[in-house]
DNA sequence: TTTTGTGAAATGATTCACAGCC
DNA sequence: GGCTGTGAATCATTTCACAAAA
């Protein structure tokens, strides 16, 4: 909880059904490569079919699913449609999750377009915005509301799932706003930290972090060129 | 290397400067929060409130950036300029970064007027589709060409970083020419795994997953509220 | 006195390797 | 014979706590 960043630190407390947070993270991708799997007619598959798919180790994938209970047949592997099962319910995904998207920019309308959204177990209860301009305007099956109506939305369809797409000078007004009407997961597309209480989960997406996380590694390729023949150059190893 | 996903695991080999990925994946959220320090006139800064604008523990901070260097003063903190200084250099930020975006559809619209990206050090070299509806339509200072012209763009340009902002369906393939172009870090908005070599490294941001995970916890904060009451009335604990 | 920098300890995650089951 | 499930070992990260520096 309140852990922010897609490479936060550990949520400290781990109330029951302790499974780590790193394996929290995987088991969307093994639900989707077993979607896959699946729509290509395959009805059973063994931890290392399902772990190269994921991107993964089998090792790791077996792990993993050891945290969530025993659904594999030893000499076989898994039911492809059993272990959807089971993911999905250990996500929480056995119901429809209503959530609110605020900011209708060019992002939002990406995000409320996605398809992986209405597509898994989410639906868009609403979308907001503050500029009268984008009041009233239709986006997918939606008209844009204005964020005054934020609390009559969250309350009427149980929302408790935010998503702020707003720029990054609203976003802790909205992270507010959100918070106050009882929202308790934010997705926070703006690059900003938001303040919330400890009891609120938020998870962070900021292209700009991401591509000078690239960048780092990027920069250090260049040495991995040069510096290789100048160590080996130094010593007199040059074997071309 | 190749390492994929927002929380992915550690890059196998570290070649030089012992940066740890955990500690690089923080580096741009501490560079963020000391622009803020910068405009807010601040010069000088303790690691307990940078750790504090930065949302993380201040052991943390100097753990950091113990691995960079030594560029504190005891008894008083750091330098705001110095600091963002160093960062930036160990980032890789000293220099320009051209970066392409593939996918001019209302996410690439998004991406490509975000701010964070000319802001920081990277610039668009161009933006492509393969949509005859879009090539030639302006987006900011850029004109969309057709994915064809990719090669001539990389080696012109000398571009390494891509970014993806197709739908799933053609992400591996742009991904396939993007590094057939010679580009070696890509930053993957689509919801697909992409096979890659692997001195090709890649980063993967997805809303449905991210969404799937804050449920995850949204769903274990329901039982919070219930099982502890079951716990206690079953001990016979109940204290109201 | 204040605050950094860092060994050492604690925690967490991944990988190994194999016993157990089909 | 093949494959899962899992302790034990390895590796990485975080946190603690304090000596050293200004």
């Amino acid at each position: 909880m309140g852990e922010q960043g897609s490479r936060g630190p550990a949520a400290p407390a781990r109330l029951r059904a302790g499974v780590p947070d790193a394996t929290v993270a995987r088991l969307p991708g093994y639900l989707r490569a077993l979607r896959a799997l699946a729509d290509a007619g395959r009805t059973t598959v063994s931890s290392e079919a399902l772990a190269t798919a994921a991107g993964v180790g089998s090792a790791q994938l077996r792990k993993d699913l050891s945290h969530l209970g025993s659904y594999g047949t030893r000499g076989v592997g898994y039911e492809v449609a059993e272990l959807v099962f089971h993911i999905s319910r250990a996500l929480g995904l056995g119901r429809r999750w209503p959530v609110v998207l605020v900011g209708v920019g060019n992002l939002g309308h990406a995000l409320a377009g996605y398809g992986g959204f209405d597509d898994r177990g989410f639906s868009i209860a609403a979308l907001f915005d503050v500029d009268e301009r984008r009041i009233g305007e239709r986006v997918g099956e939606q008209r844009v509301r204005h964020l005054d109506d934020l609390d009559d939305v969250v309350g009427a369809f149980g929302v408790c799932i935010g998503v702020i797409a707003t720029p990054a000078h609203a976003a802790q007004d909205v992270c507010d706003r959100l918070v106050a009407a009882g929202v308790t997961s934010i997705l926070n597309f703006a690059p900003t930290l938001l303040r919330v209480p400890p009891q609120v989960d938020v998870r962070k997406v900021d292209l700009s972090n991401e591509l000078q996380i690239l960048c780092f590694h990027e920069h250090r390729k260049g040495f991995a060129l040069v510096e290789p023949l100048l160590d080996e150059s130094m010593t007199g190893e040059v074997s071309a």
